[in-house]
RNA sequence: GCCGCGUUCGUCUAGGGGUCCAGGACGCCGCCCUUUCACGGCGGUAGCACGGGUUCGAAUCCCGUACGCGGUACCA
C-alpha cells in the first residue's frame, strides 16, 4: 500500500454515466491499484441546472457494475436508492464518513474515507473561504457585471478575428469589478445584496507550463487565458475552483482526466500556486472519437448503432470483462502482443507512459469480437441462467430469426405456459446454449438465433422453400417422419435421428441435403441453424412430429 | 479567428536512429474443416500524412505545411 498515491474520478451527475467516463475511472482504477494506492469518487454537483435525479445512482451502479470499486466515496443507501454524505462524526476541519456501498451486481460492499464529504456540493464553505483568500491576496476579484452586460462587451468588440471576446486582463478594465469601482461603491453593492462572482485575475505576459504524463511538456500564454469565474452568482464554485480545493484537501496525488480539460489546467496551475499548494501530478487522456469523427457524443454514437451509457452495456447484458477489457485498449497498450486480459492482470500492467497521446475511434465490431470471447469462456449453465430471467423478464422478440435489430420488439414477459415450462428448464435452457453458443455476440442474441426453440415458425423462409422445397419433398419429409414417430422416446437422439436420416436417403436414392434441408426449414423457419439432429432432440419427438406435420400441410 | 494537443494498415495498436522492404489484434478476402450456417485452423489484403532538415543511416530527432481533435460559458 502506497498511502501517498491518490487519484479520483470525478464524475458530474448531470446524466447518465457515459461510456468514455467510464474509461477515465477505469484508467484511474487501475493507476491506484498498480500503485497501491486509492481510489476516490467524488460527485461534482457544483451545477444545480443541470444536475440530473437519478444520475448518480447511475454512477455507482455503473461502477460497482464493471468491478470499479472506489476505496472512497459518497454513501449509497441502496434501499432508497438515494446518496448523501453522513455526518462527521465529531471532528473539525474534515468529516470522517462512513461509507456504504451495496449493488445488485455485487453484493454488500463497505468503504470508509477520511477525507469527505465526497460530493462538493456538500463543501460550499470551504471554496468560499477560499475564494475569499485569493480574493484578499490579490489572486482575484469581484465583478458584478450582469450577462447582459458581458454578452453587450462581446458584443461590442468582436469581429471576424476575434469572435468570442473573453473577459480578460484588457477587457476587465472596463467592466464592473473591485479593479475598476471605487472601494465605496464596491461595498454598497455589497451591502445592498447585489449577484457578484468572484473571477481569478490572470497574470499577464507569463508562461504556464507543466510535464504532462502522457503528452509531455505542455505551455500555455497567459494571455490566451480568460479570467475564469470561480465562484458563481449563486454562491457555487466552478468546476476549477472546486476541482483544485478537492484535488488538494483530498491529497489527490495524481490528476487523471480526458484531454477536454487540457486547455484549463493552466489556469488550475496558477490556482495551485496562489493558493501555495504543490500542483499534483496531470495526465491528460486522449479522447474517445466516434467512427464518423468527433468526441464520441450522444447523438453521433447513436447514428453509429453505438450505445454511449453504461446502463446500455448493463442492460443489454454484455460482458462486463468484455467491456472493461475492450475500453481499456481504446488509448492504452500493455506493449506486448496480447490483448485479451483480465480486470487483475490489467492492475498488474497498468501505467501510464503507455497510454497513447492521439484519439481512438471506438470500434464497435472489436467490441463485439470480445464480447463473444468472453462470452464463450463461461459457463453454459450460468449463461442459461441468465437467458432465462432475461425471457421471464422481457419476454421473447416478436420477430424471428434473422430480422431482429433495436427495434425489435419484445412480448414484455407473456409466455405461454409451454414456454414458460421450457425457460424455467435449466436443462433445456443449457441445451440452447450449448448449441448456439459459437454463434452469437450476446446474450439477447441467443433469443434471435434460437427462436425456434421457444416456437414453431410462424413462417418459412421463402429462400431457403424456394430451393429445397420441391414437389417430391413432402413425401421423403413424411417418410422421415413417419421413422422417427415410431421411435422410443428414449431413443429419440441426435446419432439416432442422423442415422435414420441416412436411411431414408440411402432408401431414396438422393444427397444428404436434399432431405436435411427440408426438415431444418420444417423445423425452425430458416435454412441455415445450429446442428439440426441435437437441435431436434432437444426439442424433443412431440414438438418435432408437430411441427413436421405443419410443414407437409402448409408447404404442400 | 485565437490557444492547445495530436497524426504508423479501414479500426485499436507495437515500434523510441540501424535487428522494420514495419509486428500483433479486430474487420475484410480466400482456402481447409463441416453435405447448412457458425466456431476453429491456415493464408492473404492493407499503413509510417506531406515537405524540408540533422545523420553514414530516420517510422523513430528538429522545423514547417496540411489535416484532425479539444478548448475558447456564472457547464462540467
Amino acid at each position: 500500500m502506497n498511502s501517498s498515491i491518490r487519484v479520483r474520478f470525478a464524475p458530474s451527475p448531470t446524466g447518465l454515466l457515459h461510456i468514455g467516463g467510464l474509461r477515465t475511472a477505469l484508467y484511474n482504477y487501475l493507476f491506484a491499484r498498480k500503485q497501491g494506492g486509492t481510489f476516490v469518487l467524488r460527485i461534482e454537483d457544483t451545477d444545480r441546472s443541470r444536475y440530473v435525479e437519478e444520475a448518480e445512482q447511475d454512477i455507482l451502479d455503473s461502477l460497482a457494475w464493471a468491478g470499479l470499486h472506489p476505496d472512497e466515496g459518497p454513501v449509497v443507501i441502496s434501499q432508497g436508492k438515494k446518496s448523501s454524505d453522513v455526518e462527521a462524526t465529531g471532528g473539525d476541519g474534515k468529516n470522517i464518513s462512513r461509507l456504504e456501498y451495496e449493488s445488485e451486481a455485487t453484493g454488500d460492499r463497505s468503504y470508509a474515507g477520511t477525507y469527505g464529504p465526497y460530493h462538493q456540493s456538500a463543501r460550499k464553505d470551504r471554496y468560499q473561504r477560499y475564494a475569499q483568500q485569493l480574493v484578499d491576496d490579490g489572486y482575484a476579484y469581484l465583478a458584478f457585471d450582469t450577462v447582459e452586460e458581458i454578452e453587450a462587451m462581446r458584443e461590442r468588440l468582436r469581429t471576424p478575428e476575434n469572435p468570442t471576446p473573453k473577459y480578460d486582463s484588457i477587457t476587465r478594465s472596463e467592466m464592473r469589478n473591485s479593479l475598476t469601482l471605487p472601494q465605496e461603491e464596491v461595498a454598497n453593492l455589497l451591502e445592498q445584496g447585489v449577484e457578484s462572482v468572484i473571477r481569478l485575475k490572470i497574470p499577464i505576459e507569463e508562461t504556464v507550463r507543466f510535464d504532462d504524463l502522457v503528452r509531455g511538456p505542455v505551455s500555455f500564454e497567459t494571455d490566451g487565458l480568460d479570467d475564469q469565474v470561480l465562484v458563481k452568482a449563486d454562491g457555487m464554485p466552478t468546476y476549477h475552483l472546486a476541482n483544485v480545493v478537492d484535488d488538494h484537501e483530498m491529497a489527490i496525488s495524481h490528476v487523471i482526466r480526458g484531454e477536454e480539460w487540457l486547455s484549463s489546467a493552466p489556469k488550475h496551475m496558477l490556482l495551485y500556486r496562489y493558493l501555495g499548494w504543490e500542483p499534483p501530478e496531470m495526465a491528460h487522456l486522449p479522447l474517445i472519437m466516434s467512427p464518423g469523427g468527433g468526441k464520441l457524443s450522444k447523438r453521433k454514437a447513436e447514428e453509429e448503432g453505438i450505445p454511449v451509457n453504461v446502463r446500455d452495456y448493463r442492460s443489454g447484458h454484455y460482458e462486463r470483462d468484455a467491456v472493461v477489457n475492450f475500453l481499456a485498449l481504446l488509448g492504452w497498450s500493455p506493449g506486448e502482443d496480447r490483448e485479451v486480459l483480465t480486470l487483475e492482470e490489467m492492475e498488474e500492467e497498468f501505467s501510464l507512459d503507455r497510454v497513447g497521446k492521439s484519439g481512438a475511434i471506438f470500434d464497435f465490431k472489436k467490441l463485439l469480437w470480445f464480447n463473444e470471447h468472453y462470452m464463450r469462456e463461461r459457463r453454459d449453465e450460468d449463461l442459461a441462467k441468465e437467458l432465462s430471467v432475461l425471457i421471464l423478464d422481457s419476454g421473447l422478440p416478436e420477430k424471428t430469426a434473422g430480422e431482429m435489430s433495436d427495434n425489435t420488439e419484445w412480448s414484455g414477459g407473456t409466455l405461454s405456459g409451454e414456454q414458460s415450462a421450457l425457460v424455467k428448464d435449466p436443462l433445456f435452457m443449457t441445451g440452447v446454449i450449448r448449441l448456439l453458443k459459437e454463434r452469437v455476440s450476446r446474450l439477447p442474441d441467443f433469443l434471435e438465433a434460437g427462436h425456434f426453440f421457444f416456437e414453431a415458425p410462424v413462417e418459412y423462409d421463402e429462400k431457403a422453400t424456394k430451393k429445397g422445397w420441391k414437389e417430391d419433398t413432402p413425401e421423403r419429409v413424411k417418410k422421415y417422419r413417419d421413422r422417427i414417430a415410431g421411435l422410443e422416446e428414449s431413443a429419440f437422439q441426435a446419432d439416432r435421428l442422423k442415422q435414420i436420416l441416412t436411411e431414408v436417403i440411402e432408401e431414396e436414392g438422393v444427397g444428404f441435403g436434399k432431405l436435411m434441408m427440408p426438415l431444418r426449414v420444417a423445423v425452425t423457419g430458416s435454412g441455415s441453424g445450429p446442428d439440426l439432429f441435437a437441435s431436434l432432440e432437444l426439442l424433443g419427438q412431440r414438438e418435432v412430429l408437430r411441427r413436421l406435420d405443419a410443414a407437409i400441410e402448409r408447404l404442400g
